[in-house]
DNA sequence: CTGAAAGCGCTTACAG
DNA sequence: CTGAAAGCGCTTACAG
């Protein structure tokens, strides 16, 4: 920066006035600077800056697993948002790892971030105070535990549990089976709440089990599926916590010879690339990622900007309803 | 910092080295320091130290599309490449958009980052003689053009295309379709050429057709076998230069009543997650994601660290193909 | 092994 | 509208 001065014959704060502040200079000066700024090739140093100025200009996102791709709608949102909003998105995968969610959030600190996104594990939110405490502003995606002393985005899990059960019931099922999934995961246990209270709401004959998994996985979903054919007593709607695990199940019953959707309706989680591209095209329940991404972006830059007038808020979003074939009776004819 | 050396009765320049040259440091001094650091919550200055220094510690990356797990793969094989030498990645994603992929170029050269891994678009390579020639360390990964003054990470194209048709023939297939992909793709014309070697080497009377498509998405892979169909003349083994794209195929083929394998046999390319969930799961050729990643990784700390010794390479690394139902005869008894 | 001091490249009141 | 100068929080030779 030195250098454009001196070649633009200017001194080293009207520079900065150019990059910064450019409604303040004259027009004359400012073609003097952006010529010298040109010629020289000069790139501002982003560390001095971030230093002299005491706040970056970048927002840390970290992602809890970048192979899902809900996690790359939220990260498209927040982009799409900070591109919008003049700031620049750096993101970080912590891989489903608690460790690395923690380290990230190390780095995100020392690196002196604008603000943080987080989608955080349900291992834990220490790591959220130990980051606050530093006066860094963070919104929480996804999972936000019952934190009120940050900005949140999360999805209605139960709603979801709840339009997938109604859905199984509006198409006739009445044997449901909620299909898998850790006991202690947040998500899975509101989305199986919300299924409970559509059949309680529905009355009637309509049963539901629930069987546990050790993970989402579609192997999971395949062990499953042997458990209930050996068993013998199949039902005829499942509810899986996950499209992964959806998957797995209705490559199990496919391949026993038990047809999907005639003898047992099939529904994901998700919304995941791979549940419309399946030979047997899989309804889900979408959860708007991108929306997602949006939101919290837009908090974490209103809490950045106006750090008095900030109030912290929850928003809820709302999933929807995916209908594709592995729910729906096969036409005899196809148009 | 300042108020570390306060707090433990030492100079600032103590605490300096015992955050960075611990081996320097007195125990005593050390215990010292370190109980300042946890008793105040003290977190470096990463703006500071990267000024101070000259250089700073993270290393960023840009992947094409996040949405692909084949980036995804790379990353996580940079993330672990990373952490064992120590050093933070932080990932950007250009999102198939040039423009994105220069401006994240732009916002890790001003972060002054210790170097960047770039997964290019075909569309150019400018970014890269822009942020070299602010002498910032550059690996390419996936496609590097025909660049030699920088480190390069590929895989070998052609081979991937030769090992899929060479598959094909080897199940017996004789009339083989490459369907779809931009012409003006690098890596699917060098897939392309790899498939026509192989029948090339072949000899006999195996046939090669080929067909474009505007892109590699699952529905051009429809169009293509709505276009089949609708002329009668069917091919009985299909490249396709993208999982998706296979995924298109077989589910329009399946659907007009065409057995996959039986009567065609498709192969995709990439094994995406998909790739092995879809009710027929799908042969597939796959790249070595995370090899990939972490040779990036590795040649660029190399750079860094030896600048004078550091010879440019450029490392090629081997597909494998993947053997799923979409190409094997179904046995008639399942075990 | 430790301390004092210069300097990294910017931003930002403050004068003018 | 522009310039001179202090200061951001570190690192790193250099003495001792």
């Amino acid at each position: 920066m030195n250098d454009v001065a001196r070649v633009a014959g200017v001194s080293l704060g009207t520079v900065s006035h150019v990059l910064n502040k450019p409604e303040i200079v004259s027009a004359k000066t400012m073609a003097r600077v952006t010529a010298a700024i040109d010629q020289l090739g000069f790139v501002r140093n982003d560390a001095a800056r971030s230093l002299a100025a005491g706040r970056s200009n970048t927002i840390g996102m970290i992602l809890t697993d970048v192979g899902n791709s809900l996690f790359v709608d939220i990260a498209r949102g927040a982009e799409d948002a900070a591109s919008s909003a003049g700031r620049s998105l750096l993101l970080a995968n912590s891989d489903v790892t608690f460790t690395k969610q923690e380290s990230y959030l190390d780095i995100f600190n020392e690196a002196r971030v604008a603000g943080i996104i987080l989608a955080p594990l349900d291992a834990g939110l220490d790591g959220v105070d130990r980051v606050r405490r530093h006066g860094r502003n963070i919104v929480l995606v996804n999972y936000a535990g019952d934190r009120t002393d940050c900005c949140s985005v999360v999805v209605d899990e139960e709603h979801g549990g709840y339009l997938a059960a109604t859905h199984l019931m509006d198409i006739g099922r009445t044997r449901l089976l909620f299909a898998g999934g850790p006991q202690d995961l947040h998500a899975v246990n509101a989305r199986r709440e919300g299924a409970r209270r559509a059949v309680r709401e529905r009355g009637g004959s309509v049963s539901l089990d629930v069987v546990h998994s050790r993970n989402l996985k579609s192997s999971s979903g395949r062990s499953i599926a042997q458990d209930l054919i050996t068993s013998g007593a199949l039902p005829d709607g499942i509810l899986a916590p996950a499209d992964q695990l959806a998957a797995g199940l209705i490559h199990e019953l496919t391949d026993a010879g038990i047809s999907v959707p005639t003898d047992v309706a099939v529904i994901g989680y998700d919304n995941n690339q791979f549940a419309s591209e399946a030979a047997i095209p899989m309804s889900t329940v979408s959860q708007p990622g991108h929306d997602m991404g949006r939101e919290a972006l837009r908090l974490l830059v209103d809490e950045i900007d106006n750090p008095r007038t900030h109030e912290h808020q929850r928003v809820t979003l709302q999933p929807t309803l995916i209908v594709r074939r592995s729910t729906t009776m096969p036409s005899p004819l196809r148009t």
